[in-house]
DNA sequence: TAGTGGTCTAGACCACGGT
DNA sequence: CCGTGGTCTAGACCACTAG
């Protein structure tokens, strides 16, 4: 992915940021001090910062200036964010099935279109612990065309979303998502230590890529008991 | 809210992909063509598109055009938007409680700030039907500080939202969520018409609204049997 | 009143898609 | 090759906040 100038400065923000350089409810510099120590417009300091503001780092406020947001401490936004953003937890993933070639073999909502059904499917399988208590089972299919050499790497940083970036510069672009309450079956009671019937967050999610031929679905099944999902969304 | 240039393309936009005159996977107009049919610059097209990207309408895509999209039909992006705005159903809605002065008496994970828990407080209870069957029960919380005449008064069109906005002038800017799985007390499953312990997806939410003094307190419990909760995402 | 973010103009160059 | 959207510049005026 290109490195323009307001990804560079949404980077430079968002991890003095997480490092702690500007705390909850400080603010930012403005505009035109990041116009003029970074040697850009306001148009391009400006698209930095709403970036930031999407992803909830920020909010704006006219006539004040960009303060940093309290991100709270759920398991983060699922959204596009990958489990191991979740800030503030022991966060452990074991893999139930290593990434291998098998089947379309998934009962999804958002059903892979023609062109991938037609490829070799990349499927795998993984626990998501917190603080050692099993929370989240997760399963992803994708196509295998545009990947080569999938199987059988460990992923970068044991992310998933950091490997497509790093290693075949395919991003994220978007997702759909549905969101279901489910009753545990046996086999996931088992994997996620609660008893069977026991209320699941299941949530079933299509991420659109910068290919537009490669999606990856996703099905994940949250026990929610502990650690809730968290979600924010700003429009300006 | 102000009518600004991008906004007004942005509604006529919208308004006529809504009304079918751009169908699914047709192409809008070129930014250059809105340019010149608006007599506005580059700069203003884009931040509509952008606007009507963000709201799921279009997809844009480099070398190619900005792309009508199929909005999934689940009960809509429960997001931001009404629950009046899910389409393709017969939704009905019930007021169990209508808006009315109480306590701020609720059990959410978003506390209202210490300046709203000095103001009285509105809330009120809706269950909401699709084709007849009770889908979510829906209890809201809000400060009367800032909307004089609220109680007694009717919402415009059924829309709580729409009723804020229009008579009020407060618009929706953000929203947070927590997301659960539940089994369903006595009270709600009566309501629902389910069995108590049945799982349901419990939404927690506080939206922000233009008046940084007035956020709204949601509660929303739903059963995702026939209806799953959707809800897209589009980074760019 | 000074400084902030919100909107807007009128250009420019680039990367990508299809011809 | 041309038209598309993506990025960027160098300005401008406005609305809002706070001292």
């Amino acid at each position: 992915m290109k490195e323009t100038r307001y990804k560079k400065l949404q980077k430079i923000l968002k991890e003095q940021i997480q490092q702690g350089k500007f705390n909850i409810g400080e603010y930012l510099p403005s505009e035109n001090e990041l116009c003029s120590s970074h040697k850009i417009t306001r148009t391009t300091a400006r698209k930095a910062l709403d970036e930031l503001m999407k992803e909830g780092f920020i909010v704006r406020q006219q006539g004040k200036g960009s303060m940093v947001r309290e991100r709270r401490e759920s398991l983060g936004l699922l959204n596009v964010k990958g489990f191991s953003e979740a800030v503030g937890h022991d966060v452990k993933t074991i893999f139930l099935q290593k990434p291998a070639i098998r089947t379309w073999n998934l009962d999804l909502t958002y059903r892979p279109t023609s062109e991938e059904i037609e490829t070799n499917c990349i499927h795998f399988e993984r626990l998501r612990c917190v603080n050692n208590v099993p929370i989240t089972l997760e399963n992803n299919w994708l196509s295998a065309k545009y990947i080569p050499d999938f199987v059988g790497q460990d992923f970068i940083d044991g992310s998933f979303f950091k490997t497509l970036s790093q290693r075949y510069l395919i991003e994220i672009t978007g997702s759909e998502q549905e969101l279901r309450a489910l009753p545990a079956d046996e086999y996931i009671s088992n994997l996620l230590q609660i008893k069977a019937g026991f209320p699941l967050l299941q949530i079933t999610i299509k991420f659109m890529t910068s290919n537009p031929s490669l999606n990856i679905y996703s099905q994940l099944y949250c026990n929610t008991t502990k650690y809730p999902i968290g979600n924010s969304y700003f429009l300006k």
